[in-house]
DNA sequence: TCGTTCTTTCAGGAAATAATGAAAGAAAGG
DNA sequence: CCTTTCTTTCATTATTTCCTGAAAGAACGA
């Protein structure tokens, strides 16, 4: 019965790819929808769910992409921390390995998030209330007391997320959260 | 000194309007980097930071976009639950008006994502899961073992982001934030 | 019913974003 | 050094996304 054992090993191996490639192709499309691009998030997912660190050309394959398309996004990726190079010895050719913990990776992108998007908008805030705290017209007033609440908001969500971030050291997210859940 | 005075008060007018003009660039930038369209965080900005409800033409006006633009995105944000429009009676121009409280724009935001992208994404991770967990190879293994640990990371943040969005009724989130914040 | 005012739609065009592939650049071994 | 192997860069091209403006559609009052 090698043939049917064959046969039967070959289809598994295609649900196995099928399944692959539908996770692979959706969760570039999630990232798009949260600001990331499409490739990197398709190589990130690929890297996810390969328990093996795979070379640039590999993951050209299976993607179907260009080299550079690849290689930037890689370094990107990496940029992100959420893969990393892997030398083997004997080798002169680079390898990715994607972290797996799911929290970590959790972790990594809110990091990420917060210092590239959320501090920089904290800024821009503070900005605008200091050009126009000093202001009387009601429209001056109204702009300023928007701003201000806005930005009390977002700092209060970048202090909450640090001491998610931050969560592996203390007890009190683990804690906090049963009541959450 | 009424000259003087009227130059000043232009002065500060046009402070203002530096700083709405910032506000509202910067907001549309930070909504493109989060996957929402420039345009839209920017019709968004400029009725958070109006304390009056205004029309289609003088948001045209304001942030010098076509018709076409502005009526889809005022739609896209009425129907996300941001703004609503106000009819003034005896006038049959629509008016639009945002909701200003912080608190509900962020759960409102929080629900909408929930149902958009991540309930979605939980239901293709499961899917993808019913399809290989029978599989017995160790790659289908390990793309099954981390497949699961995603959708249950994310079954679990969509219960905390629940529970958060439901706070207006109880007192468990504050109460959380305490310790987390 | 008609004219007016306002809203919606959508085909075509414009802008922004991402991908390609070829060439240049490193790194390492011989 | 020189060759080979691999990586990076970047001008060009492709794709996606978004916007425009004109035309069609509603709503309403007269």
């Amino acid at each position: 019965m090698t043939a049917s054992k064959a046969t039967l090993a070959a289809a598994e191996s295609a649900r196995l790819s099928a399944a692959r490639d539908e996770f692979i192709t959706q969760w570039g499309a999630m990232g798009s929808a949260w600001g990331i691009n499409r490739t990197m998030a398709q190589i990130h997912a690929l890297l996810l769910i390969t328990d093996r660190a795979l070379s640039t050309d590999e993951i050209m394959d299976d993607l179907k992409i260009s080299r550079g398309n690849a290689n930037m996004n890689l370094r990107d990726l990496v940029g992100w921390g959420l893969i990393r190079s892997v030398i083997r010895k004997g080798e002169r050719k680079e390898y990715f390995e994607a972290e797996k913990d799911v929290w970590k990776v959790f972790c990594t992108i809110v990091r990420e998030r917060k210092r590239r998007e959320i501090r920089p908008a904290i800024n821009v805030l503070k900005d605008c209330i200091d050009r126009t705290d000093d202001l009387t017209s009601p429209e001056a007033a109204a702009f300023t007391r928007q701003a201000e609440a806005l930005c009390e908001f977002m700092e209060m969500a970048d202090g909450v997320l640090s001491k998610v971030v931050r969560s592996q050291e203390s007890s009190i997210v683990p804690w906090a959260l049963k009541f959450l859940k």
